[in-house]
DNA sequence: AAATCAACGCTTTTT
DNA sequence: GCGTTGATTT
């Protein structure tokens, strides 16, 4: 047994500015952490220490983050460190936490009991279906940007009520829709992400005494990634803190990457400004990167504006320097990956060393193809997770409507599938019936088959015959304990029947998914607040909040993929930075606003960060994008990498190239530096980039695709080579 | 109700 | 160019 008050395990992992930020005194505090300079270890000792040398409860404090992954790790590593499992602490997602708040408060909160949640493609369903319920033109109003009015203003802490239309139409049937979209949910009992936040927020705002329970109760507040809070997770946490609590946030406005769905890096300093007695902490040793990475990371970062301020460094050595590399085409570019891996691994090196990360998603797929064919293990991450598959939320609707008939969108999803002869035409004699009772389309097809609106006798016996068979279902159901449940329900509802009609391959891994479910409910122990719900209320939340990773994936060797914005938090010994190409990174959607712009240079600085010993960055002078092949100028990134931290490989030889490469290689003793994807000068038109080639010596015509002023034939004598 | 076809659109993602 | 989706066909 340890001391309790012997706090060397705690502090002397630290250097000093993390000792500092762990052991300052009592109060507000702001801690600017750098990529790889210990955020999360001062966050996790810094919980333990008012433990230990606080003598704080473990029950006053509260740990907001933003992923499951990031709070599981938290818990795990201050279980560890205290020795003892965390009982009592509060560590979780905003979502979670809020979550937990809602169930606890139901009743003031204004939600049923057993109000389930809503995932964003639940809610789209629901708005489109809104959409056409109200006859509008869904060119016109796309469900997307309906949907993201709705959240945005809710994240934004708005209601329907409280908004303004300005005299605008378009506005004014937005916020009608978000009314009706709320009306929907209030009826059907779900809530969505977004909702979570915001009712958490206003049961607080609107009860004093709730709200001076939990402000008693939580003296500490620490929130991982406070460069990622909107406006409702910030204005939640300063009611929560009120003036008298102590609010721990950390963050780096040099990694804010999500502005685009909410982030508001402003709040960094909105927290200085709301907390002037606020300590700012600031962590720059990095104990992740080579010198040369983190040198190049800064310079890169360097040209941003408006930064709070903060350079990286590190104690360790230069290291190698940032290698690029110049592909003809995006599959020279992936098989120039390829090599690099196999060296590697040749010396000694594993592959799950290795990171590919890209801009979008679309990029895998050539890199996909040549480790297949190059037989290298990859694992690509992002794509559907295993709550989202349609197989999956088809059962779990199955599984809702059996605990609540009122779920209009699970009714929606499985009154006919597997088809039973309910087609749209009986389907919108129910919608209709239920608009006009104000009813769930549960009751509503209920009075339908009773006689009541116009129902043929054979849609009738067909809608009759899938309630009785949901009742059915949950009365079997009812005395059997979870896994059963969810197997008893799969195998009546026919699901498993209709996906193995499924072409083979699908239809087989389908099957596989729902067995696996099976085994995810066999597996599942409510935490928490969820063991006031029953196990299959319980079991059904769970599944949205935490869509979860695939749980069980044989840690193979493998070479990761994966956006950059998944990379952020991970780090690599190699990592690949591919599709280094204006257009691409920086995106073409981000080119024309300045902040955008930015964005995308934080972007590649939390790329360029997640490196540890070698990064590669890669670019195809050629690609082909959508199905036609364009030709793109390296990215203005690669450029602001101070010169001399930069090694270029050149291209092989032996790579196949069309021939007006090699034509033009063959003009090279004629125009010194001109070939294919070369960079040139024009007096009047600037820098550009070699197309094509055409004729020889002193006839030779190049086209070149000018920064400015698009691309154009030219003779070589113009130019000059850069 | 399945199958076939044309249209579309195409960052980034967690909860 | 590819995968998804909605509409139309049989």
């Amino acid at each position: 047994m340890t001391d309790p008050h012997d706090l060397s395990a705690i502090l002397n992992p630290l250097n000093e500015a993390q000792r500092e930020a762990v052991t300052a005194p009592l109060g507000p505090m702001l801690v600017l952490a750098g990529a790889g300079s210990g955020k999360t270890r001062v966050l996790t000792h810094r919980i333990v220490w008012l433990i230990q040398a606080q003598d704080a409860s473990p029950h006053g404090i509260l740990a907001v983050t933003f992923t499951n992954k990031a709070a599981g790790e938290m818990r795990g590593r201050v279980e560890q460190l205290l020795g003892i499992p965390g009982g009592g602490l509060w560590i979780g997602t905003f979502h979670g936490i809020a979550h937990r708040l809602l169930r606890l408060h139901w009743r003031e909160a204004g939600l049923p009991q057993g109000f389930q949640i809503l995932d964003s493609e639940d809610q789209q369903r629901l708005i489109k279906k809104l959409i056409k319920a109200q006859n509008l033109d869904e060119n016109r109003w796309v469900p997307r940007e309906v949907q993201w009015f709705i959240n945005s203003n809710k994240d934004e802490g708005h209601r329907p009520a409280s908004l303004k239309d300005n005299n605008d139409p378009t506005r004014h049937q937005l916020i009608k829709l978000y009314a009706e979209y709320e009306t929907a949910c209030a009826r059907a009992g779900v809530v969505d992400f977004a909702e979570l936040l915001l009712r958490a927020f206003e049961v607080w705002r609107d009860n004093a005494s709730l709200l001076a329970h939990y402000r008693r109760r939580f003296r500490h507040v620490l929130i991982d990634e406070f460069q990622d809070t909107n406006a409702i997770q910030y204005a939640w946490m300063k009611l929560l803190v009120g003036s008298e609590g102590y609010p721990f946030a950390v963050g780096d406005d040099d990694q804010s990457i999500y502005r685009w769905r909410g982030a508001r890096v402003e709040n960094l300093q909105q927290f200085r400004r709301d907390f002037p007695t606020s300590k700012l902490y600031r962590l720059e040793q990095n104990y992740r990167s080579t010198g040369a990475i983190l040198a190049a990371a800064n310079g890169l970062i360097s040209n941003n504006t408006g930064r709070l301020g903060k350079n990286l460094w590190t104690s360790g050595e230069r290291g190698d320097p940032i290698r690029l590399y110049a592909a003809f085409n995006e599959r020279d570019e992936a098989e120039f990956v390829s090599h690099r891996i196999r060296d590697w691994v040749a010396h000694g090196g594993q592959r799950r060393e290795i990171a590919i990360l890209y801009r979008s998603n679309a990029q895998s797929r050539v890199f996909e193809e040549a480790f297949m064919s190059g037989r290298i293990p990859y694992k690509v991450y992002g794509g559907l997770r295993f709550f989202e598959r349609a197989e999956i939320k088809d059962a779990l609707a199955y599984l809702r409507l059996v605990s609540n008939r009122n779920d209009d969108q699970s009714f929606e999803r499985v009154v006919n599938l597997p088809t039973r002869g309910i087609g749209a035409k009986s389907l919108d004699t129910v919608r209709e019936y239920a608009k006009g009772a104000g009813s769930s389309l549960w009751d509503a097809a209920a009075a339908c088959i009773s006689g009541q609106g116009s129902l043929g006798p054979k849609a009738a016996s067909a809608l009759s015959g899938f309630m009785q068979l949901i009742e059915r279902l949950a009365h079997e159901v009812s005395q059997l304990v979870l896994h059963e449940k969810v197997d008893h329900v799969l195998q009546g509802s026919g699901l498993i029947e209709h996906y193995k009609k499924d072409k083979q391959d699908r239809g087989e891994a389908r099957v596989e998914n729902l067995d696996e479910l099976v085994s995810a409910a066999r597996g599942f122990t409510p935490e928490g607040v969820e063991s006031e719900l029953p196990p299959l209320e319980a079991f059904l939340a769970h599944a949205v909040l935490e869509s979860g990773e695939g749980q069980a994936d044989a840690w193979e060797d493998c070479v990761q993929m994966m956006t950059l914005h998944t990379a952020k938090g991970l780090e690599f010994p190699m990592v690949f930075l591919c599709g280094m190409e204006d257009g691409l990174f920086p995106h073409q959607r981000s080119l024309n606003d300045i902040d955008g712009l930015e964005e995308e240079r934080r972007l590649c600085y939390v790329g360029m960060t997640r490196a540890m010993k070698q990064l590669f960055l890669t670019y195809a002078e050629q690609r082909r994008l959508h199905g036609v092949d364009s030709y793109g100028m390296q990215s203005r990134f690669i450029k602001e990498v101070p010169d001399d931290l930069i090694e270029e490989i050149r291209p092989r030889i032996q790579v196949t190239r069309p021939v007006a490469v090699s034509r033009l290689r063959s003009e090279e003793s004629a125009a010194p530096g001109m070939r294919l994807g070369g960079r040139v000068r024009h007096r009047k038109f600037g820098e550009g980039v070699i197309l094509n080639f055409e004729g020889n010596g002193s006839t030779a015509r190049v086209e070149v695709n000018f920064e400015h002023q698009g691309s154009k034939w030219m003779m070589v004598e113009y130019l000059e080579p850069m």
